[in-house]
Formats: structure tokens, C-alpha cells, sequence
DNA sequence: GTTCTGACGCGGC
DNA sequence: GGCCGCGCCAGAA
């Protein structure tokens, strides 16, 4: 069980249409400022089992992925996952609160 | 064992 | 309000 173990067992929790940040699952993990490592860890996964795509950082912009850009984006709108009109996860209606 | 790098986060200018 | 720099943790070379 490493830490990306730790971080992909929360990931797979977030339920659809919710979204969670870097620095939110850090803190989850136990290491409030592993955010670099939880994003490094996201970087990493090529399992479809997890979730991803629901994961971005703390302003709700999101990164290209392994899986392809753009197609995060997309995933997140087909989950009815709220967007702001400047291209970002409208984190204050989606995020996920760990439970 | 040491060093560098990275899907970040926050404070300061 | 936008841009720059430093610090954080974990993994790979």
C-alpha cells in the first residue's frame, strides 16, 4: 500500500458529478501539503477504474491528461459536473466534501 | 543514500 | 488583479 494507493482509494470514492481537488486529497491522505505528490499520482493513473478526471486543481482548472485533452472536460459535463464560463469546474457546487 | 522533478498551494510583490 | 518565487511530499534516476 504506497501513497498513490492511498490516493487512488479516494479518488475512486468521489461519487459522479462531484469534483475534488489536489491539495483537498492531500489532506485526506494524511499530508496536507502533498498536493505535488497527489497530482503526481493522478499523472500516473491509467487505470479507468479511477476516476481521474474528477480530480483538478484548487482554481478547478484543469490539466491534460494521459487519457487526452480535452476529453476530461468532457467526461465531466456528460456527469453533469458544473462550468464556469472561462473553462473551469465550478468547484463551489461540485466539490466533493469526502463523504 | 542523494538529487531532480512534478496534474500543486500559498504568500508576496 | 496578475505574475513570480518558495515550500511541500513522494517517486524515479
Amino acid at each position: 500500500m504506497s501513497y498513490y494507493d492511498k490516493v487512488y482509494a479516494l479518488v475512486r470514492q468521489i461519487p459522479p458529478g462531484r469534483a475534488a481537488t489536489y491539495g483537498q486529497l492531500a489532506l485526506m491522505t494524511g499530508s496536507p501539503r502533498a498536493s505535488r505528490a497527489v497530482g503526481y499520482a493522478m499523472a500516473a493513473c491509467t487505470d479507468s477504474a479511477i476516476p481521474c478526471h474528477r480530480v483538478m486543481a484548487r482554481d478547478g482548472v484543469i490539466r491534460e491528461h494521459a487519457f487526452g485533452p480535452g476529453v476530461q472536460r468532457a467526461m465531466l459535463e456528460a456527469e453533469g459536473v458544473p462550468f464556469t464560463p472561462d473553462g473551469r469546474v465550478d468547484l463551489a457546487r461540485c466539490r466533493w466534501d469526502g463523504r
